[in-house]
RNA sequence: GCUCCCAUCGUCUAGCGGUCUAGGACGUGGCCCUCUCAAGGCCAAGACCCGGGUUCGAUUCCCGGUGGGAGCGCCA
């Protein structure tokens, strides 16, 4: 039996999408479990619509999720030859045949089809002319069989495929000269040695077509496995205006790619009632036979919630490396130290994106004198009666001998044994603001503790200047 | 319109004829914890699209309806 071979075939004409990302991901899991080659391959046939960016972008976004492939990439646009010399020996083979019709001669005739309730599929005007060479302009179309069934056992679907006559001789080459993606595509898969195709189910309705192709070139099709549809929160197909679908999207907004597989993989797929997957956990456990049929909407919600679980698990190393362009990003660059590294620590049980994680940071990132306090937060709990603890406090902690969680800890106590009735929590809100200025930041000693003295100091001083001017 | 496909909580899903007073997760609400914000723990509300069959018995099998989706290109 021949070894395991899939592909990943994206078109380059727009960013890597999430249901892209998806098909990639599930051939990738696919092929790595079972041993074989995983290859990628450039569906640039259509050079009206595919660029060289949007190629760099497909590619960027596969290796950012981590989606490694064996061969390739390889592009359509370089192997004009192959497919120019299949189209030939088709046409040798009277298998296929050129039409003359022009596109807007066929609109016209697929009208008047229309209109009165039938279902267009190409006349066959052309078919029988037997035009040479010679006759113009021409398009070249494959002849497809007028009878029997292109039936298939699809891998997530089952038994599938449609009667023969449904379809229409279909195009292969157009009057430029260039091949269709269906003739390019197949003579690739057959060039390559392409075992299984996994594809989205948009493409079920082609396949039948694709088999005539396979039958015509004299080839065996492959295993064929449709996997559902990604759709937007309105149930429609994903829309590029609508959804943020662009991979690039949600590395930006601050997403980790072992959280984007995770919640990829599980649309469409589950392994009883698993919910999390490492990516080594994908390669072992993912099975074409446990994919569903029905399509699933993206939620975003889940997303949020996988990422947090994957920010808490981030080992504290990667996680600042990761966060400093977060960090820069938001106006607020920092070097790694090892301060940062705990506030990392404190802020990944309160972050569900590096862009969040980035904006709790703020306080420490930014300069001492340029904390701005929050108007709700100053209003609630700036009281007059707050400025002799906080002085006492700045005191205390003054004299800390050694800086650490303990010693702040305990200057607080001292300041709290100091003044009857004065609560934890009534000293700890003015502290917050004075030092993030917000209400909400984690722990006061760990805030206070991450900022060190100095910092800390100066900016209760500056609290207090600002108290006792108000 | 035609062809094909799909159908369990708002969402992702478990379920592969009795174990279902239908389980889990996200989200939502409440409570607990608590120096704030989170995190965490506990609890709650929340679904088998409808109608026929088949069967002793249907969420599970079959048919029809309804609803939704995809495809019907000299796009991929």
């Amino acid at each position: 039996m021949a070894t395991l071979r899939t592909r990943f075939a994206p078109s380059p004409t727009g960013f890597l999408h999430i249901g892209g990302a998806r098909t990639a991901l599930y051939n990738w899991a696919y092929t790595r479990r079972l041993g074989g080659s995983f290859v990628l391959r450039i569906e640039d046939t259509d050079r009206e619509r595919s660029t060289a960016e949007s190629e760099a972008a497909v590619l960027g976004g596969l290796e950012w999720l981590g989606i490694d492939w064996d061969e390739g990439p390889f592009r359509q646009s370089e192997r004009a030859e192959l497919y120019a010399a299949a189209i030939e020996r088709l046409l040798a083979q009277d298998r296929a045949y050129r039409c003359v019709c022009t596109p807007d001669e066929i609109e016209a005739r697929r009208q008047a089809v229309v209109a009165t309730g039938g279902k267009w599929t190409y006349d066959g005007r052309c078919a029988e002319a037997n035009h040479g060479p010679a006759c113009g302009p021409h398009a070249v179309r494959l002849r497809v069989p007028r009878e029997g069934k292109l039936g298939f056992d699809d891998g997530v679907f089952g038994p599938s495929g449609q009667e023969a006559r449904e379809l229409g001789d279909m195009v292969i080459r157009r009057t430029d000269g260039t091949p269709l993606y269906h003739l390019a595509g197949v003579v690739d898969d057959v060039a390559m040695g392409i075992t299984h195709v996994i594809r989205g189910a948009d493409h079920l309705n082609n396949t039948p077509f694709q088999l005539a192709l396979y039958r015509a070139l004299d080839a065996t099709p492959p295993q064929f496995a449709h996997v559902p549809l990604i759709v937007g929160t309105d149930g429609r197909k994903l829309s590029k205006r609508r959804d943020p679908v662009s991979v690039q999207h949600f590395r930006d907004a601050g997403y980790l790619p072992d959280a984007m597989l995770n919640w990829l993989v599980r649309i469409g797929w589950s392994h009883g009632d698993q919910e999390i997957f490492s990516r080594d956990e994908i390669r072992a456990l993912f099975d074409l036979s446990e994919v569903h049929r029905s399509s699933g909407q993206a939620d975003p919600g889940k997303l949020d919630w996988l990422n947090q679980h994957y920010i808490k698990e981030r080992p504290r190393d990667a996680l600042v490396r990761e966060l400093l362009p977060f960090l820069a990003a938001a106006g607020t660059p920092v070097e790694p130290s090892e301060s940062l590294g705990f506030l990392v620590d404190l802020l990944r049980e309160r972050s569900k994106t590096l862009v969040e994680m980035a904006e709790r940071a703020r306080f420490f990132a930014v300069a001492d004198d340029a904390i701005a306090y929050d108007a709700d937060a100053v209003r609630k709990h700036w009281k007059p009666a707050a400025l002799a603890a906080l002085k006492d406090l700045a005191d205390e902690l003054a004299r800390c001998e050694r800086w650490d969680l303990a010693s702040i800890e305990a200057a607080f106590s001292n300041v709290l044994g100091r003044h009857e009735g004065l609560a934890l929590g009534k000293l700890a809100q003015p502290v917050r603001i004075a030092v993030t200025g917000s209400a909400a930041s984690p722990g006061i000693f760990e805030t206070v503790f991450v900022l060190g003295r100095e910092r800390a100091r100066a900016r209760i001083e500056r609290a207090l200047g600002a108290l006792s001017a108000a």
